[in-house]
DNA sequence: CGGCGTCTGTGCGGCACCGTACGCCGGGAC
DNA sequence: GTCCCGGCGTACGGTGCCGCACAGACGCCG
């Protein structure tokens, strides 16, 4: 089963796969790793298999709202696929888990030989950039409700689990809101039977109803996704 | 000089420089054209001299904020770079002016042969990416005086001229706020001498006022793409 | 078992923007 | 000249979120 690796792996090619398995390592992130600052050089591109990780930009330098998620459906470090050795923005882990890692100058060499590398590379980062672009638009225009179960749905897929570790402190940080917006958003949630939360643990009970809760968002970047990437 | 030129295309190598154009026609763009629709194939590369071209997200399939916005600095195509044919956002005609058109297939075959063109275009996109990054958090934080600053900023740096044509109304769906909003905050710009507007017609008299009105978010863009591009 | 830090809930005034509606004014059409 | 319409100004109640403050609840730790 393809289940415990890293999906855009699984699209390459036997060959390919094993090779970038020989220059990888499986190492364990956690929550609240800093992977990237942005212009700064990266050391490292991961590809998550259970761990997850939150693409944050910034104003002034300072981290204030979750762009995009990378979990084992994607990859950090795109940038290097555009030739460019410096991350855009801050990168930091939101799920605990693995990933494996393979250093900046192993990957760009094997992207120069790897055809099927820069492809799905490519794709992904289409992928992304789409991500980027609803991001913008939902934030400006949709409420925090249904945002948070946007944002609980995509951490869902990529925790592959029903329960994740996360406080309402740091919920309001990514969806750049106040905690007691959380709050009031995650009560209401939790009213309707769609979640269960308690002191930094919240368990996914509905998952059909929070669909329905969450703004189109989230089923149009799974969609853009589906396209490019299965 | 190079100012009668898009600045990507300057930025190659002259045998590229010339084979590109040898594929290229100049073609005006008029206000309001449709160059793309998410989801659909595109039939063209387009690098803007004088025209300038809006990157606009959707929801819903109903186009509602601007995102990026592409000049005589970048140009419109570059989901081709990613070897993905159809684009990802509406992308529609905000200034009328010349640019130079290249069929996407020439466009494509091109790019497998020139290094150069991969590299600046790969650069681009980076920063494309970043602006959509800055957008997401700007529209979040910003107020509408600041954000309209900015977009008279870049607007003008993409005109390459103090006086442009656009509506308030236009306006107003390009921030992604009601049109009484952009009454307010331009008059405010307008009292303070910063710009004059009539019936459609906006005039830039004070840039380094409207810079220092716009919110970080101009300069921070700017940086990067000088980074990368200059 | 008492203490303390972390996490969550509530309350209150304030503000920016929303939706809607109406009026004015300038300029092109006829 | 007259009409009409596109572009702009103003007004008003409503709402979703902000900033701040404080209080309860849980759980770990000594």
């Amino acid at each position: 089963m393809a289940t415990s690796e890293n999906h855009l792996i699984t699209l390459l090619p036997r060959r390919d796969r094993s090779r970038l398995r020989g220059l990888s390592e499986s190492v364990a992130l956690t929550l609240g790793d800093v992977l990237a600052e942005p212009g700064q050089r990266t050391r490292y591109v991961y590809f998550p298999v259970d761990a997850f990780i939150s693409l944050v930009t910034g104003i002034g330098g300072k981290p204030v709202l979750e762009v995009g998620m990378v979990g084992r459906e994607g990859m950090f470090g795109v940038h290097l696929l555009l030739g460019v050795p410096v991350a855009p923005m801050h990168a930091l882990v939101q799920g605990s888990g693995t990933a494996l890692r393979i250093g900046a100058v192993s990957f760009s060499r094997e992207l120069a030989r790897s055809k099927s590398l820069r492809d799905v590379g490519h794709r992904y980062l289409y992928v992304l950039m789409t991500q980027l672009a609803t991001s913008a638009a939902c934030t400006r225009f949709h409420n925090v409700g249904p945002r948070l179960a946007r944002w609980l749905l995509m951490s869902q897929d990529r925790a592959h689990a029903n329960t994740f570790r996360i406080t309402q402190e740091f919920l309001a940080y990514m969806l750049g809101v106040r905690r007691v917006g959380i709050t009031a958003a995650a009560s209401q949630l939790q009213r309707r039977g769609l979640i269960h939360y308690r002191r930094g643990n919240i368990t996914v009970r509905n998952r059909a109803g929070l669909e329905a809760a969450a703004c189109s968002c989230y089923a149009a970047d799974s969609e853009v996704y589906r396209q490019q990437l299965v």
